[in-house]
RNA sequence: GCCCCCAUCGUCUAGCGGCCUAGGACACCACCCUCUCAAGGUGGCGGCACGGGUUCAAAUCCCGUUGGGGGUACCA
């Protein structure tokens, strides 16, 4: 009883502009197995009808498993281009007398006696009274197929040996069953019905209230290997409790039995959280890569070569925890002038020893070696001649240098600035104060 | 309404009858480190929904209650 068959899985998304967050789990889990088993991954596009089919709307979806390192074996699946399989299995299913029409459409006969049911790898047996599923359509009166009919074949005719997907579709699954079985097959795929993906309010992520597109967490700084490790969390963990792992580990770990049955809810700061930590892994070139975008979107961003996004990339490689948040780390290194937070002009600038901080400072500055290490000896020299720590001392300077009480290491940040323009910032606070 | 499913810290999870005075992660709090903020380190807060069984023994098995969710289309 050594079943050697090689899983086969498919992905089945409907081409809708975008790749839901939800589906991208699912595709995740499939191909997480597919790729455990040494099993295949078949990427069926559902596009059923015209509008569906846009050459566009299909990209997205290849761009966005492509994005999040998803792959697929052989060709894409196009349910557009299969009609004439789902019109054969229609008529036959007319002719043997299992279907029937209605008012133009045809009707799969379910009959009210027995039970259709199969054990869930995730959710046990379920099963389903006969009595309490209604005759559905499998051909409308245009005579397109729906899709419990296209599913039913296709999953049949494609060899799919393992059904991964969202729970929201476990009430399909028996009238899939029942046409699969009218249609000659005696085997059921294995079924795993996947956990929903659940808001704060424990409702199901919806387009209309949730920000569900893939792409939006990519647009504002989510780096996919990061979005990846946090998908494969929902639903799953691992056994040894590491949660935040290569990609290659969890492909290793996964199996679908360990499969959670409740609801996950998607917990952006967690998200986050991972997203950090994978940003700080980054290497300075490639991080540097990756805010790019972020840093052109800037008015001053387009002008600052490479060299010196570089040079400011490990100034907030371990602040970032999104990619979006990267300009605003650095932007004052950028500016003509800093743009000065009242607030913290207030807290900082209208202590008693601002002044003579920033008087000492601009002496001290005047003729030391410009590298953070001197500019940091000199700035707790002027400090402790005043009676304070390098950590009030550092307060005024920072907040003339980069108008802020908060940010990168202050003594690489002027290094970086230079002589010339951190003195000029110092000159204009001390008039400021004066 | 009817059908189906779910139920461990606020959240994601480990646990699959004794190793559990329930482990980890995120969040939160405190302390340490420290030029600010982070990062890092240490510690803390906090949970088996409830009620019955079964068993020598239950977070783990069974039943019920309650609560939550999903589905109820000629959408997918």
């Amino acid at each position: 009883m050594t079943d050697q068959v090689v899983p086969r899985l498919r992905f089945a998304p409907a081409p809708t502009g975008f790749l839901h967050l939800g589906s991208a789990r699912t595709a995740l889990f499939n191909w997480l197995y597919a790729r455990h088993t040494g099993g295949e991954l078949v990427l069926r596009v559902e596009d059923t009808n015209a509008e569906l089919a846009r050459p566009e709307l299909i990209d997205n979806i290849y761009e966005s498993l492509e994005w999040l390192g998803i792959d697929w074996d052989g060709e894409p699946v196009r349910q557009s281009q299969r009609d004439h399989l789902y019109q054969e299995a229609i008529d036959r299913l007319v002719g043997d007398g299992r279907a029937y029409e209605d008012d133009g459409a045809i009707r799969f006969r379910v009959g009210d006696a027995g039970s259709t049911s199969w054990d869930d790898v995730v959710r046990g047996t379920v099963t389903f009274e006969h009595e309490h599923v209604e005759d559905f359509v499998i051909r409308r009166s245009d005579g397109s197929a729906t899709f419990f009919l296209a599913n039913a074949v296709d999953d049949l005719d494609l060899g799919i040996t393992h059904v991964v997907r969202g729970e929201d579709l476990v009430n399909v699954t028996p009238k899939v069953i029942m046409l699969r079985r009218a249609l000659g097959a005696t085997d059921l795929p294995v079924f795993a019905h996947l956990p929903l993906i659940v808001n704060d309010k424990r409702k199901k992520l919806s387009k209309r209230r949730d920000d569900v597109s893939l792409a939006s967490y990519r647009e504002r700084g989510i780096i996919a290997p990061a979005m990846a490790n946090y998908l494969a969390l929902l639903g799953w963990g691992p056994p040894d409790d590491v949660e935040v792992r290569p990609m290659s580990e969890i492909v290793e770990l996964f199996e679908l039995t360990d499969i959670n049955a409740s609801a996950a809810m998607f917990d952006l700061k967690k998200l986050t959280a991972i997203n950090g930590d994978y940003i700080r892994a980054m290497s300075v070139d490639d991080l540097a890569d990756a805010i790019r975008p972020y840093i052109d979107a800037e008015p001053w961003g387009p002008g600052v070569d490479d060299e010196s996004l570089r040079r400011v990339v490990p100034l907030l490689q371990e602040r970032a925890k999104l990619l979006e948040e990267a300009p605003g780390i650095v932007d004052f290194l950028f500016f003509d002038d800093p743009e000065i937070d009242e607030a913290s002009w207030q807290k900082i600038m209208t202590t008693e020893t601002a002044l003579p901080m920033l008087d000492a400072v601009v002496t001290a500055y005047a003729d030391i070696e410009w590298t953070s290490h001197d500019l940091h000896a000199a700035t707790l020299a002027a400090g402790e001649a005043l009676g304070l720590k390098l950590g009030k001392a550092q307060a005024p300077v920072r907040v003339a240098v980069t108008g802020r009480t908060v940010g990168p290491p202050l003594f690489e940040s002027l290094e970086m600035l230079g002589r010339d323009e951190s003195l000029r910032r110092i000159e204009a606070a001390r008039t400021r104060l004066t």
